[in-house]
DNA sequence: CTGTAGACCTGGAGGC
DNA sequence: TGCCTCCAGGTCTACA
């Protein structure tokens, strides 16, 4: 499900609880990429919601004495519900928050995400110190990106991907955003121009800062908060459209594997 | 250090 | 129906 505007739309709609107590921390499964605090529900009760903040597809929840850091993975969902609703199969938490009339429910199929605690600065934490930039802000640009893939033999879609280099640019926007630039997924990171940079530079920020207004993409399973759907996937001009005409050039999209993730371009428009 | 393959896990789609 | 294989939004870890 998530990607970057996904998870932004998922922090957005979690303003409201901002200044809430927890009341309760009911874990039904433990078992996530990593295992949920065995004393969550100890540590969380009674804390007040202060910030909720999104780095790269982190939420990052403080509370009065820490900080929540959750992670979507590939099929989680946060979803405000009302209180005393049956919990489903992958329903594994719920937060909730006194004198509130809804409960905050994670939701995660597959089971990549994680929800961990940390009382320290959640900026230093082993997962989000090593982290690049994030692809909207200033830092992230064609002098940045041409320095850090020198002489990458890597495909520009893989380094696109890696979090090292700038955050949040999942499978679906590194193919949308390389369609976008005109430039080929397979190219080589290292031979790319200057120019073509810019391109990807400028794609990337085009794309997602759209996606995020749009509401994020919806593809089987994704809802915002309060269950409605987004509507980027309507402008995915080549993910998912292999074997279908090119919206501008009328030739085939084509698809291939790149670093194990299926990759969706026109060969007539991308160089 | 660099790049890639494997791992985690469930469910849906399609073939037979 | 049922069984089997393949595929899916992410990203850490191990290994060559």
């Amino acid at each position: 499900m998530p990607e970057l505007p996904e998870v932004e739309v998922t922090c957005q709609g979690l303003a409201p609880l901002i200044t809430k107590f927890v009341k309760a921390v009911v874990i039904r499964n433990y078992s996530l990429r990593w295992p949920i605090p065995i004393d969550l529900p100890i540590i969380l009760e009674g804390q007040q919601l202060l910030e909720l903040k999104r780095r790269a597809k982190y939420i990052l929840a403080r509370f009065t004495k820490g900080t929540l850091i959750l992670h979507l993975g590939m099929s989680g969902r946060l979803c405000i519900m009302p209180k005393g609703s049956k919990p489903k199969k992958h329903d594994h938490v719920d937060f909730v928050f006194s004198d509130e009339a809804v409960i905050l429910r994670y939701t995660d199929p597959r089971r990549f995400g994680s929800i961990l605690w940390t009382k320290d600065n959640p900026l230093e934490h082993r997962l989000l110190k090593k982290l690049g930039p994030e692809p909207l802000e200033k830092e992230f640009d064609a002098e940045y990106l041409e320095c850090k893939l020198k002489n990458k033999k890597q495909c520009i879609k893989s380094s696109i991907m890696d979090a090292h280099n700038v955050v949040g640019v999942g499978n679906i926007y590194a193919s949308e955003a390389l369609f976008n630039a005109g430039i080929k997924p397979q190219r080589k990171s290292g031979q790319l121009t200057r120019k073509e940079l810019q391109l990807i530079v400028t794609s990337i920020k085009d794309i997602i800062s759209k996606a995020i207004l749009k509401g994020g993409s919806t593809m089987n399973d994704f809802f915002d908060v309060n269950g409605e759907n987004g509507y980027f996937q309507n402008e995915h001009k080549v993910y998912g459209r292999e074997g279908k005409n090119c919206y501008e050039c009328q030739s085939i999209i084509l698809q291939s594997t790149l670093g194990q993730r299926s990759s969706f371009f026109c060969n007539q428009c991308q160089k």
